[in-house]
DNA sequence: TGAAGGTATGAATCCGGGTTCAATACTTGG
DNA sequence: CCAAGTATTGAACCCGGATTCATACCTTCA
């Protein structure tokens, strides 16, 4: 034997499979998946076609793997928002986050929760939004039981929260625009349809 | 000259026009769009592929007229439902007409709501969103003015309520299903985020 | 340095599905 | 029944894009 992947080596195959990757997360967000072809991540990445699949079994195998590092990042972004405060509050939060990320990335948001592509993507899809729906659950739940707000099923409230939402920003996003009032305005929506009595908490200085 | 088309060519011809739209709306009720290949629709409609060319241009060309097609019949039962009665009962009959539908038919209502597939369709399809919404969104201007309902962005709210029911009926659908208490609570909830107050008006005996 | 064995390349291949069109089967009016 | 003109057929063609693989290039280590 006369040749052994060496630490050096490795780091370098690190680093290529991150280009590819970050390559991929680009076309993602300024194309959605249709952008999404193998040869423009090689080109973008700068290798060659057939060393994308050194790294990635499959075009699914990519596309999966970028969804879910993506939708991490948004989970996370949302989740760190959720642990204090009242129910109210933390709903707020919530869609003030998803609304404002969604807002500076529409491609992106579009491809991470609606755009359909694959069948892997789209049971990651499902992943996804169920995380995002747990967010808006958790706080209505906790709410439920604090007895700040009325009686409901936190889940269903949940997902139509998140559809709601989507749809506010996803959708008229490529027709009218979102004007400076729209965040305030889903967010008093959301508040409602969870059943928070407005006189009991203005969120007024909300933060950004 | 030998030959002119007769009426009773021009029926027949009709008649075969009609039978591929209805494959093509079977199929895609069954399948969504990926399953409308030209191929398909020809077969099921017991014809040549190269006979839907005779009837439409483009595959495009068809899927936006039965996408028009189906669109409509959605539109007008949601309008028929809209026209008299408090804003809460409008908004809750909307929610009740569209919910029903689409549980009865998930495959097409996502197909009309949401899969994306051709420019020229999703063009339709904003047209199609807005006629749902714009039914909310008159439901809603009628209880603004009234003084029924709260001051409020009525196409915002709208928009946010077609998300809302949307995502509640197509997207935990594929999982864990909708049950009896589904829609009951679809309307308590967009009445909620219409700003109803539940003390007014107790929509018992809503119309099925 | 050279043999051994990874790694990168990108043109060629494969594939699914829309689209075409020459050949065939019908209709009609005479 | 024929000639003219239309309707239908479906195999062939085309195209975009994923996937492969023979070839050339690099690394390693004795």
């Amino acid at each position: 034997m006369a040749y052994r992947r060496t630490p050096a080596v490795q780091q370098r195959l690190d680093a290529q499979r991150d280009s590819i990757v970050s390559a991929a997360v680009g076309l993602l967000t300024e194309h959605g998946y249709k952008g999404l072809s193998i040869a423009a991540v090689a080109e973008r990445a700068g290798v060659a076609t057939g060393t994308v699949y050194r790294h990635f079994t499959d075009k699914s195998d990519l596309m999966v793997r970028v969804f879910r590092e993506q939708c991490g990042r948004e989970v996370d972004a949302v989740d760190a928002v959720t642990s204090t405060g009242s129910a109210a509050e933390r709903v707020a939060r919530v869609v003030e986050t998803f609304a404002s990320r969604a807002l500076r990335k529409p491609t992106l948001a579009y491809a991470l929760l609606a755009e359909p592509v694959d069948a892997a993507v789209d049971a990651e899809r499902l992943v996804f939004r169920r995380a995002f729906a747990g967010a808006f659950a958790d706080a209505i739940r906790f709410g439920v039981t604090t007895g700040e707000l009325p009686p409901q099923d936190p889940d269903l409230v949940a997902a139509a929260l998140v559809g709601a939402v989507s749809e506010v920003l996803t959708g008229p996003l490529s027709a009218g625009g979102a004007s400076t009032t729209t965040v305030p305005d889903l967010v008093i929506l959301a508040l409602r349809a969870a059943g928070s009595d407005p006189a009991l908490d203005q969120p007024e200085g909300v933060p950004s």
